[in-house]
RNA sequence: GGCCGAGUGGUUCAGUCGGUUAGAACGCCGGCCUGUCACGCCGGAGGUCGAGGGUUCAAGUCCCUUCUCGGUCGCCA
């Protein structure tokens, strides 16, 4: 039996007419429009052909066949009497001598119809994804994926990236997200872990020399999933350069994503030119009240902590206050109610409004409390008859934090004041080292230890002398955010043994520490480190910015749901007690509550 | 773990104030149809209304418990 084919389902044009040819692919449709006459649809990864069916044999043939199955047609291209415009195969029909199962189709109702599994239940559409990835829509984003990974593969040994892998089963890190854990068998309760980045592999790999860096890394974390996030593993394309600063790394990646998003993105014509914008954290948060804004959005947040005072609106007394000011504001009632219930739910904050009417009046909400400061808020907020400005009080994180996510649903609210067509991209940089931790009450490491501190060992020597305040000290810290999605996150690496030991310092902690938590690193620099920055672009979110997907699984070919598990292989399973045995592993059943 | 939403033939959904035999579209099965392409027309099968309990003369609908899925917060150096 031949498997194999003369043309695809996606290639056969008029010129073709007259060929014998043999297609493979799967039946995806009958029209039966007489007897002993149909139209079969054969679709294969490259398109879809159709076959006319004439003839009682070939009728009988076909109607023996389920949907789905795959098949083999053997015959002669022929011109369609009733062309379809629509379809790259439309001008030219196959009719068949032969046609042959090759793969049946079990079932004549499907969980779902192929070319609709995008509206079917995710569920279902996760136990079948086999079945799901049939679905050319379904498929496109899979496509784009690996063209997408190739082009970043592409441009980066173009600029004389190396690409390295690094191990899988590693161990595990102190700090961070939860780890996935392997037991190892030789070692009775030892144990590996995943790696949730390659982070320091690739921080020894500078120390051995390797220039420039890069993988499309698998990373690993057991945290909860999210629209954006999927639980279990991502992708990263994770890159390193030793003797570089944080320019150099920011040039890099506008170097290679850039052409990624024009080339492949949904709003390629609309991009970012770069170098993007630099927002320092502490100016994106006053501004936008997040370190991700959505820079598609031209609401910015303005402070009236001032003139909110004294008002005997007790919300506003004694606390900071922001307030996002909207011109041609023209929601109902119902839908403001709706924005501060949804900011309310995010937040658990509330939020209060008030709306500067045609005639320019201040009215609605918190109106009559405004009222005495009216000319000051109107020229605080730059209002203009038909305004509308939307407050948030609290301590000063607080009052930012929920006035971004009040500016981002204000965005989503008014058209006019939100162009998402496009991409938008910046970095925000300049974080803050250390913070004071909710839990102790006492200076922590704010992002991860890794990072160079701002102004390096002098900063850090002048704060443990205390002629400057510990949370003054920014790292040499990076994030790409596009349209309100971190993309990239990245940081000039604290190559030096001593800057290291001071920077645990003021955090209570020391040079047995760094030992202790980061050895192989430590050991490392200890033999001469070159400074060396990086960063590492979320692959996955990337493509679903490219592709525009809301859910992060439409873009990764075998997903798992929101709990970790696999539904099509049934990950995760329990195991045989042999398995445990040797593993030295004691299953103890959960006591009951 | 908290909060919000959803769960009704194979699929996606509707189902009013609790009241007749739980409907529609697509799919499936049968019939008709020689130019369809989301083919069309006629007919048919297919439902423990997620599960359990309760209120009631009567529950898909109201109440309680629980399970599953999604969203979100916590979490994600």
């Amino acid at each position: 039996m031949m498997q194999s084919r003369t043309h695809t389902c996606g290639e056969l044009r008029l010129e073709d007419a007259g060929k014998q040819v043999r297609i493979v692919g799967w039946m995806e449709n009958v029209r039966e429009v007489g007897s002993n006459f149909a139209f079969v649809v054969v679709r294969d990864f490259y398109g879809t052909t159709q076959v006319v069916v004439e003839t009682e044999e070939m009728m009988k043939a076909v109607k023996a066949i389920n949907k789905e199955s795959t098949i083999a047609v053997e015959g002669v291209v022929r011109e369609r009497a009733s062309k379809n415009p629509k379809l790259p195969t439309g001008e030219i029909e196959v009719v068949p001598e032969k046609i042959e199962l090759l793969g049946r189709c079990r079932y004549n109702e499907l969980p779902f119809e192929i070319n609709r599994s995008r509206d079917a239940d995710e569920a279902t559409r996760l136990k079948y994804r086999f079945l799901d990835l049939r679905n050319p829509a379904v498929k496109k984003n899979i496509i784009l994926r690996c063209q997408v990974v190739a082009e970043l593969r592409r441009l980066m040994t173009e600029h004389g990236f190396l690409e390295i892998t690094t191990p899988i089963l590693t161990a595990s890190s102190p700090e961070g997200a939860r780890d996935y854990l392997v037991p190892a068998r030789k070692h009775p309760g030892k144990f590996y872990a995943l790696p949730q980045a390659p982070q320091q592999f690739k921080q020894l790999l500078m120390t051995s020399g390797f220039d420039r860096y890069f993988q499309i890394a698998p990373c690993f974390r057991d945290e909860d999933a999210r629209g954006d996030r999927t639980p279990g593993e991502f992708y990263q394309l994770d890159m390193e350069m030793a003797f570089a600063e944080q320019n150099d790394v920011l040039a890099v990646l506008e170097d290679v994503l850039v052409p990624v998003f024009e080339k492949y993105g949904l709003y390629g014509d609309r991009v970012t030119p770069a170098p993007f914008r630099r927002i320092p954290y502490l100016e994106a948060m006053e501004r936008y009240g997040t370190d991700k804004p959505d820079l598609r959005i031209d609401l910015e947040i303005r402070d009236v902590t001032a003139l909110a005072q004294g008002l005997g609106f007790a919300p506003f007394e004694g606390n900071t206050v922001k307030a996002v000011p909207v011109s041609g504001f023209t929601a109902t009632r119902k839908q403001i109610d709706k924005l501060c219930a949804d900011v309310e739910v995010q937040t658990a904050q509330k939020t209060c409004w008030v709306r500067l009417d045609e005639n320019g009046e201040l009215v609605g909400g918190i109106a009559k409390f405004l009222q005495p400061v009216k000319e000051q808020l109107i020229e605080a907020l730059g209002l203009t008859p038909g305004s509308f400005a939307g407050f948030a009080a609290g301590k000063l994180a607080v009052a930012q934090k929920t006035a971004g996510v009040l500016r981002t649903k204000l965005g989503q609210l008014c058209p006019e004041h939100m162009d998402k067509e496009q991409y938008q991209l910046c970095w925000i940089v300049d974080f803050p080292m250390y913070e004071i931790g909710e839990e102790s009450g006492e200076l922590e490491f704010c992002h991860n230890p890794f990072s160079m501190p701002t102004g390096g060992l002098d900063v850090l020597l002048k704060a443990e002398r205390g002629e400057i305040d510990p949370l003054t000290i920014m790292a040499e810290q990076y994030d790409l955010v596009c349209n309100g999605y971190e993309s990239a996150s990245g940081a000039v690496r604290n190559h030096d043994p001593e800057i290291m030991i001071k920077a645990f310092e003021l955090v209570r902690l020391g040079e047995e520490d760094v030992k202790k938590k980061f050895p192989a690193m430590y050991n490392a620099f200890c033999y001469g480190a070159p400074p060396h920055a990086g960063a590492a672009p979320g692959v996955d979110r990337i493509i679903m910015l490219l592709t525009g997907e809301e859910s992060i699984r439409e873009v990764i070919t075998f997903p798992m749901n929101q709990k970790a598990q696999d539904v099509m292989m049934g990950a995760p399973s329990e195991v045989t007690q042999k398995q445990l045995d040797e593993l030295h592993i004691a299953v103890t059943e959960k006591e009951e509550e």
